[in-house]
DNA sequence: CCAGTTGTTGTTCT
DNA sequence: AAGAACAACAACTG
């Protein structure tokens, strides 16, 4: 569920509580596997001590920058949560607990238990982002990037887009939101957009993640699987989506009704009428 | 009980 | 070689 609006969320919320500058003086592992990088009785040992300089975002990883030069990537894949913990009593989902010296502690909190920590030297963990694709509200992200890299390839234009080596940081519900902003059908081969269907895919995918970023990200229903920043909070994206999970609603375009198909194994979400195959 | 689910990776098939 | 299909990861939701 976290896609690049929410992970951003995440990264702002941890900004303004204010963790730049804590020291981590303990970490708890319960679920071996969260940790990538090494056994969890070397990342106890590696982390304790280290003191958070920045917190910032790369596609969907969430970077912790230590004062040491080592950083922590987190990866939340479906399911991944961070809370500032309020008890000493962590739910059963809780699988990593950091604490800090002014007291506090960050608990990762994640149902499906696919979240991944990776902790390494930032030099080292340029690998980790290397294969990633551009990011797509920086300034380098021109429409000739996108189209150049649409012409690269003949696949299926929703696959592509969900290809983080693609591009960085969407999924499948701004993917979704973002062909049908563009009008544009899931299936058509990249290679065949025309340069105006380029230029509208270009500002549909900034305006969609811009949205989401305006509305603190998307959450759907309330359970447990669902996304969450910070303390809680969720995101209202979800009132302002066009498609997604909309299947039978009229198109606010064009009133006729969404549809759901499938495309590359994932549920996809469009208009037919709006976004025709020809 | 059954089908479906937001992300990613690795394997296998075409 | 490229791209599509599929399984696996693991657990909740409807």
């Amino acid at each position: 569920m976290p896609e690049l609006p929410e992970v951003q969320t995440i990264v702002n919320d941890l900004n303004a509580a204010g963790m730049t500058g804590r020291q981590v003086v303990q970490a708890q592992v319960f679920w071996p596997r969260t940790i990538a990088t090494s056994s969890p009785e070397t990342f106890r040992r590696s982390i304790k001590g280290q003191v958070i300089g920045t917190i910032g975002r790369r596609a969907k990883f969430i970077l912790f920058g230590f004062k040491s030069g080592k950083r922590l990537a987190v990866h939340l894949r479906m399911t991944g949560r961070f809370q500032i913990g309020k008890s000493d009593r962590p739910n059963g989902h809780v699988h990593v607990i950091l604490s800090l010296d002014d007291g506090r502690s960050l608990w990762f909190h994640d149902t499906r238990k696919f979240g991944r920590f990776y902790l390494m030297d930032t030099s080292e963990s340029e690998s980790l982002l290397a294969s990633l694709g551009p990011e797509p509200l920086d300034a380098a992200f021109t429409p000739g990037v996108l189209a150049g890299g649409l012409a690269r390839h003949h696949r299926q234009i929703k696959p592509l887009l969900l290809d983080q080596t693609f591009i960085a940081g969407l999924g499948n519900i701004y993917v979704d939101e973002s062909l049908w902003a563009a009008r544009i059908h899931p299936l058509r081969r990249a290679d065949t957009l025309l340069p105006a269907e380029v230029k509208a895919l270009h500002a549909a995918i900034r305006h969609t993640l811009r949205q989401g970023l305006k509305y603190a990200g998307t959450t759907l229903g309330r359970g447990q699987s669902n996304f969450y920043s910070l303390g809680e909070s969720r995101g209202t994206n979800d009132t302002h989506l066009k498609v997604f999970r909309r299947t039978g609603l009229p198109c606010e375009r064009c009133k006729r009704p969404i549809e759901r198909i499938v495309v590359g194994q994932r549920s996809t979400h469009l208009c037919q009428w709006c976004q025709r195959l020809q």
